[in-house]
DNA sequence: AGGATAACGGACCGATCGGTCCGCCGACGA
DNA sequence: TCGTCGGCGGACCGATCGGTCCGTTATCCT
């Protein structure tokens, strides 16, 4: 044995094509542009992601994993009101698609790219969705409103609405209008 | 001269690609796959669209004035009151979008695909959502409430989460929901 | 110092891309 | 009936795709 591998190297080609994957697309990325970008050579690349749809998953996976991670800072130290958990739920979405690089939501993007994706992508990209949804769901179960499914619809459906304005002129106004039209829809119910 | 050329010839073409384009997307459809769905040779195609930018940006204006005709057609008899003519806009969208293969607006699709597009399909799909945006932003003007800003903000926003939630599950719901929530906001104003 | 090895980077593979060209057939007019 | 011309469809082009393989270099351990 004469050298270790170097241990970062899995996490840095995986960030230099998601960068390259959320930006330009899917689709539109080679892996040369990839290797390129990571700065390594092509044996590394395949001996971390045999193929372009294993790294295009851990690529979904990563977006996951971050989305997660943002959403369990928004919430902690929270109280556990349902009513505060989804206001911070749509302000910490809206937070993120105010971000001046901000391009949509992966998944949504990965699906539009890719319909009818029966792989392990589209898999990972419709969990998330639903599991999002669900989450919401969840939430608005516990505000014992009178119709908590016409609510849930709702803020899903903006929900939707913030993701789908991303990444055109009116990402900033959609972020207000959103976090503002989910306050109203909570303060009526109440 | 012997034959005359056959008029429909160019219209056919453009109907099968654009069905492609719109169900499985602009990049991963081959000119070959539309010769093939159009039962065509590659003369007659690459003689009515000398490039796929060509045949993209026709079936993107093919769009365009479908979705126009579809709203002259909703609002045609209304009688002319911004609030009504707001809610035919909106039942329109998500009669559209009840559709069983309706897979999303065909604009946002393809500017998910090709982000940056600076070409002629890119300018007339943003052109699209711009003109949509302006029109709705009419009608909220000449409803004379407090802000219109604001109101035009929400419905806009609903309708990015009507056309957002499209090709999924919850289409049919998202359907419904857009709706109710218009008329509650358009309600609320008056 | 010397040998083992991780990783860069390019040659290479078959498939497919958008696009050009042409041979052939079949329908029509003179 | 025969010549002409529109259109089908495939051969072909260079570029690029995802993916494999290997020669070279740089680095670390013995």
């Amino acid at each position: 044995m004469a050298r270790t591998a170097a241990p970062g190297s899995r996490e840095r080609i995986l960030r230099s094509a998601g960068e390259l994957f959320y930006r330009h697309g899917v689709r539109a990325v080679g892996m040369n542009q990839v290797i390129d970008a990571a700065g390594c050579g092509k044996n590394l690349l395949y001996t971390h992601f045999p193929s372009k749809d294993d790294l295009v998953t851990a690529y979904l996976r990563g977006c996951r994993r971050e989305r997660e991670r943002a959403g369990a800072a928004a919430a902690e130290g929270l109280p556990d009101d349902p009513a505060t958990r989804l206001r911070a739920l749509v302000a910490e979405i809206a937070a993120t698609a105010t971000a001046p690089d901000f391009r949509g939501c992966a998944f949504r993007l990965y699906l539009a790219e890719f319909p009818g994706d029966a792989g392990e992508p589209g898999r990972v990209a419709r969990d998330y969705l639903r599991d999002t949804r669900a989450e919401i769901d969840a939430l608005v179960a516990r505000l014992g409103v009178t119709d908590p499914g016409r609510l849930a619809d709702r803020i899903w459906l903006i929900v939707e609405g913030l993701y789908g304005s991303a990444g055109r002129p009116d990402a900033a106004a959609a972020a207000e209008t959103a976090t503002g039209l989910v306050d109203d829809l909570l303060a009526a119910e109440r």
